[in-house]
RNA sequence: GUGGCUGUAGCUCAGCAGGCAGAGCACCAGAUUGUGGAUCUGGGUGUCGCGGGUUCAAAUCCCGCCAGCCACCCCA
């Protein structure tokens, strides 16, 4: 009989098991924690949204036209995977009315999105975020208080070695003049320049900044600055910012070249690294303010600023002993014979005061035993077709070895 | 999207200048008559990722595809 070829999981996914959900659920519960903490109330958004909400929000970059899971339904709706959870965030802060409620609206989100990269190291098509989110606020302590909120989910899960870097990106008042400095900046050295950096230098000279490319690394040097070029407003949001962060005793470096490539960012971008990292690939959680992003989705303009933290990547690196495991069952019962029904009544008669597992299979005790021994049970019931008859069990701690015959009604308080 | 490495038992892997498919762990049975952990004995559970090619003969060499890992790229 040939078998057929069994079917595995899709590329660039992953199932996370029962092993590795004890540390998935702690980076989850110190999310919810912190984020209580901070006033910031859940909200769960659609896996699916309209395609057109992220093209709007994600322009014609490489990432929507080559990395966005896009489909038709059934109904001919053009469907995407969400690849981010801040475009729906804020499509539900208008659609669910939040704009009425008190401002800022303070929410999270913890969730699946997908990406269609190619799988490596930390990337995966389907990954976790934690987002959070403090839509309908302008004031820079509300920027202040999200980086805020990171570090402390952060610390939380136990990583204190961290390195955040910020920057202030201008808004639409201010960022435009200093574009034009760039650019003239830059077109003297067009030709020095890699093949994606000259087609920024007119369609999107701020991405010139974070350029990766060697040789580019001197010409950055010399380019003009963004913080010396904001205007007022700007300036002294970022400098209340700055001061926030000095008072809250959060250490940062303030990196000229952290830039976003959209136009919907404004001023405020942060990005939390571990310590040792180097490369922007191993950013932990990212985020900063979006004040163009609600107009960009159609909706009236509102501020917002908010952060994604990785729960892939922090999960990775956090300390897993830290972490408790529990049996799966604290009781198995290993009925000695064919007594399926019986040993269903007993395990039943437990279960109101501790995780009770049967073993049904047909092998011999001692193969049960071992099998109840590597589950890391507390105790096991064993009886044999007798013992049922008289509705008794012995009763077995597995740690002294001792057992005892007690009647099955007695078990949940000994259990107790 | 580009490149490198890898794919053999349930798991981790060895075998690859072509010649009978292996080890450890896991699993099952037993040694120790009721019942675990330690030790010993016995048992191989396999379309050698998939498809094609070369050859008397392919896990081994060649081509294509798929998948995993890693880096580049990208990162809304």
């Amino acid at each position: 009989m040939r078998r057929s070829e069994p079917i595995k999981a899709v590329r660039g996914v992953r199932d996370i098991l029962p092993a590795e959900l004890p540390i998935w659920r702690a980076a989850e519960q110190a999310a919810r924690d912190v984020s209580h903490r901070f006033g910031y109330e859940e909200i769960v958004t659609p896996v699916l949204e309209h395609a057109e909400l992220i093209e709007r929000v994600g322009e014609d970059t490489d990432a929507v036209a080559k990395e966005l899971y896009r489909f038709d339904d059934r109904g001919g709706r053009n469907l995407a995977l969400r690849p981010e959870a801040t475009a729906g965030v804020v499509r539900a802060y208008f659609e669910g009315a939040l704009n009425q409620g008190a401002q800022p609206s303070r929410l999270y989100l913890i969730g699946p999105m997908f990406r269609y990269d190619r799988p490596q190291k930390g990337r995966y098509r389907q990954f976790f975020q934690y987002n959070v989110e403090a839509i309908g606020g302008a004031a820079p302590g509300l920027d202040a208080e999200v980086i805020e909120l990171a570090a402390a989910w952060l610390n939380g899960v136990g990583l204190n070695d961290l390195r955040l870097e910020v920057n202030s990106i201008g808004d639409a008042k201010c960022r435009p003049a200093y574009l034009e400095k760039l650019k003239e900046y830059y077109r003297p050295m067009k030709s020095q320049l890699g093949g994606d950096s000259q087609l920024r230098l007119e369609r999107n000279p701020l991405r010139l900044l974070d350029s990766k490319l060697p040789h580019e690394q001197p010409l950055k040097a010399g380019a003009p600055k963004i913080t010396d070029h904001l205007c007022a407003a700007c300036a002294e949001h970022w400098a209340s910012v700055l001061r926030l962060l000095d008072s809250a005793e959060i250490e940062y470096q303030i990196n000229p070249y952290l830039v976003r490539g959209l136009d919907y960012y404004t001023r405020t971008v942060f990005e939390f690294y571990p310590g040792g990292a180097t490369g922007q690939q191993d950013a932990l959680a990212s985020g900063g303010r979006y004040d163009g992003l609600a107009e960009a989705e159609g909706w009236p303009s509102t501020p917002g600023v908010g952060f994604a933290g990785g729960i892939d990547r922090v999960t990775e690196l956090m300390d897993t002993t830290a972490v408790a495991v529990r049996p799966a069952a604290d009781v198995v019962v290993l009925p000695d014979g064919d007594l399926q029904v019986e040993a269903a009544e007993v395990a039943r008669i437990c279960r109101g005061v501790r995780s009770v597992a049967v073993d049904y299979e047909p092998k011999s005790l001692r193969a049960k035993m071992r099998s109840a021994n590597k589950l890391g049970a507390q105790w096991v019931v064993l009886f044999d077709a007798d013992q049922a008859k008289r509705r008794v069990a012995n009763l077995r701690e597995m740690s002294s070895g001792t057992q005892q015959e007690l009647p099955w009604v007695e078990l949940p308080t000994r259990l107790a």
